[in-house]
DNA sequence: TAAATATTTTAGATTTGTCTAAAATTATTT
DNA sequence: AAATAATTTTAGACAAATCTAAAATATTTA
């Protein structure tokens, strides 16, 4: 009794799916820039989604994936980051030209397929992007943090722990608006004084010191 | 360069591969049947796919595949059949469980893809049910003939040659209406006197005596 | 070869996913 | 809290692939 979903529907929904991980509230335009379409295609796709239970969604008033909508999205995650693994680890691909394929084989249906060849990998835990697979359940093991220090240039994170518990430490990051699941890149490492220049989404690129950075711990996102 | 077909086209085109193969002549309504669909949508679509220089088409006399069709068909049986290899040889699946898979994996795009996968898999030149592999230039091993009393009963099968030249043998296989080409099916076969019985498609079954059996040689189908 | 039958094609409608342009609603400024 | 700006939704149209029913053509039969 799977419910069905076109390839369409599976892209909306895992596109909502990594754009409300990655910032809580999601908007049309977002989606619609996420899946190259208009915010008037992504409104007629998220009727249609409502109606098939996988997006709470109130017009005007935002949406969000239902529980078995997170379910579904986490079936296609599933999917692509064990056909990355495939192509990585067994058809010897480098790890930056399998993204493309693996938004095409996520769309093959059978979760018997999808579940033997997890078998046939030895379960992997992660992609070879270092991203978590989620197993026959939907689960998956939580992201190794990093020090922001290890972060390389360029590299999608958010930052998950602090390394000092002091008063001083956080005053300084109050000013500097990073807190627990701020999103950020590091931009420049500068060897000198080992500071590194990060960008935080929506703020211009700003430096901090070795110091801070040492203290700052983040999980790299997708 | 690569021309691009929606995942229609090409079971268009594999299905009217497939069928001239076996038929020699096709018509819209053995399309219609092979892809459930109508003959009405066949009509629309040999119409595009002549556009598209694939078909050699005139309304209402025919079609057939294009050289460059023919290539691009041996393209789509290639992506099948080693995915179905894939799928019973690494993944453990039975061979009667893949070929709905297969259907849907033939249609991911990447040449690359699959020339690193026939790689992975040791070249192989034959897939589980026994059908040739198409190499990276479309060439295959031809299939290997049986004679039709080694034929496994509703084993399809097409008449390849005869075991012997004599005028009394043809006679009879005209007579009967068995030619080169005729698609038929081992449906009895009888302990008493080793005659079998078989059906040619379109006709009503009937049985053939041992002896023309003996000078018949099939090539086993898909 | 003319009539009957079968096949193929056209005409017009339907569904899915998309678009543009305009209207409705919500959010932000001042 | 009004005015302005941004976002979201609707309305109406379009392309792809399909369908049904009817018309056109080809084939078979008598």
């Amino acid at each position: 009794m799977e419910a069905n979903f076109s390839v369409t529907e599976e892209n909306y929904i895992k596109a909502i799916y990594h754009l409300q991980k990655a910032d809580g509230n999601v908007g049309t335009n977002e989606v619609a820039a996420e899946l190259n379409t208009k915010a008037a295609s992504v409104t007629d796709m998220l009727k249609k989604l409502k109606q098939k239970k996988v997006l709470n969604y109130e017009k005007y008033h935002g949406f969000s994936l239902s529980s078995q909508g997170r379910k579904i999205a986490l079936g296609i995650v599933r999917k692509h980051r064990l056909w990355e693994f495939f192509l990585v680890e067994k058809l010897q691909f480098g790890w930056d030209e399998v993204h493309a394929m693996a938004e095409e084989l996520e769309h093959v249906s059978s979760k018997k397929l999808i579940d033997k060849l997890d078998d046939f990998l030895g379960n992997p835990k992660f992609d070879p992007h270092g991203d978590p697979i989620p197993d026959v359940n939907g689960k998956m093991v939580a992201l190794p943090q990093v020090n922001l220090t290890d972060l390389p240039v360029n590299q999608q994170a958010q930052v998950s722990s602090v390394g000092i518990q002091s008063t001083a430490l956080l005053e300084l990051l109050k000013h500097k608006q990073i807190a627990i699941g701020t999103q950020l890149q590091v931009k420049k490492q500068f060897a000198f004084d080992h500071s590194i220049e990060i960008k935080i989404k929506g703020h211009a690129a700003f430096i901090i010191s070795q110091q801070l950075a040492q203290a700052l711990f983040v999980q790299v996102m997708e």
